[in-house]
DNA sequence: CGGCCTTTTGATGCCGATCAAATTCAGTGG
DNA sequence: CCACTGAATTTGATCGGCATCAAAAGGCCG
């Protein structure tokens, strides 16, 4: 993977020895992490490098052999799986801070693609399992970040099992509103068929939703491009959302 | 909890300092695990009680303080969440042998209930805490049962997000026969509604989709109690799961 | 301005939900 | 063992929410 970059990335430094992830939250732009707790893995040294990838290039593929994890520098993540026919779901959305692509067994069970032109940093995997099995702290961060994303998709599975549409894409609205409101304004990278395949819907079916939500006054779009939300009434916004 | 037990709830026995899972695979009518790898935990001693909870009963509830974890000694166990108007979505089954209600954070995310009158054994969620902090290969058997949850959780996301109904009876006859099939038959623990409301249906669309895959020459129901499943052709199954 | 892509909006269709009733099953007591 | 009872399951009829198909409107970038 340092040898030769795949279409659409490209390597930007690669240092050896160095911490990976300090100061992951004075980088410029980001903002506090919701998941993806970091603790003593900070501390880690690791092999790092920083790669560029171009809106929409995959980053990892299903079932390929897992042997980075990866943090958004700039940018967003989604990671999906697919039937045979095409059918897709989203997993997760990771925008910047997070870490992806943590895998316990050999093999990434998502694809990886960048949503908007993307900064990633990434760090062996085998150097970290090497720490993990000597250090209990930093298989206990191990443990936390994965206990994170089960959490995740434990409610995801709610979501998708069991919620109407309204509901979902209510739930969505309230999830992106925690991460990445900056302003007042939430500037969404990805697009309806991204927020639909996240939310188990058609990208119609997401962009009704949004459009009653407008229509009810819960919601204003902004000026330029429709992916810029304003959230107008969070107190309406989270009683839909059950 | 061990000093007053809950409506429909039995202490049986209650040991202190013993280890909590040997010899679970010995454990008459089990047979092999294929969640909740135990590894190094099967050596760390700690408080050993054992329940019997009779069908139907809580064994916590969502949102509790998770003081415990658990394993299936015999019987079945559901954890599920609810929304506010009653919907209900089943995160899981456990069975025979099986690891639930571990957490890491300080309360459960589901409330867990017997399917059948069913035996528990249970570890003070503390002292396995403090085991972790110290050893690390302990933490790594924490990592790996939850990363094993996860991945579950993931597969069903797919499922439940873009999976046709029959696509997802045929995705569950499929798990439930790796999981419990005896002499050719899958003698089923949960009703229809359980089955329903883990594969995000009704009840009267998995009846159909079972009659249908019995029409098809797929599966057969066995004489006394519609419960009793033969699998007759798991070839054809498999292409219906895709 | 012009071409392409994304999003919105409208019309229609279908899968699974809902409502309803018949049938089978499991438990109980005679 | 069998009759009775209530629960679980199956099966049928109808409904509705979301998918699908289609077209118009808006945004992005040359």
């Amino acid at each position: 993977m340092a040898t030769k970059a795949p279409p659409g990335c490209e390597q930007i430094v690669s240092n050896r020895e160095r911490s990976m992830f300090v100061n992951v939250n004075a980088h410029p732009g980001s903002r506090p992490r919701t998941l993806g707790q970091l603790g003593e893995l900070s501390r880690a040294r690791v092999i790092l490098s920083e790669f560029k990838y171009n809106k929409g290039t995959e980053i990892f593929g299903e079932a390929e052999p897992a042997d980075y994890i990866y943090q958004v520098g700039d940018g967003a993540v989604r990671t999906h799986k697919l039937l045979s026919d095409g059918r897709r779901q989203i997993g997760a959305f990771h925008l910047a801070g997070d870490i992806f692509g943590l895998e316990n067994g050999l093999t990434h069970r998502f694809t990886a693609e960048a949503i908007v032109d993307t900064t990633v940093r990434l760090m062996k995997r085998c150097s970290l399992e090497h720490v993990a099995e000597t250090d209990a702290m930093v298989a206990l961060d191990l443990l936390n970040m994965t206990t994170s994303n089960l959490r995740h998709a434990e409610d995801h599975m709610l979501l998708l099992g069991r919620k109407t549409s309204l509901e979902r894409v209510a739930a969505f609205l309230r999830e992106m509103d925690l991460r990445l409101t900056a302003a007042g304004v939430m500037a969404l990278p990805m697009s309806r068929r991204d927020i639909a395949d996240y939310l188990g819907l058609t990208l119609e079916t997401v962009s009704r939703a949004l459009s009653h939500l407008h229509g009810m006054g819960i919601l204003g779009f902004l000026g330029q491009t429709q992916r810029q939300i304003v959230l107008l009434d969070r107190g309406r916004l989270a009683e839909l959302d059950l």
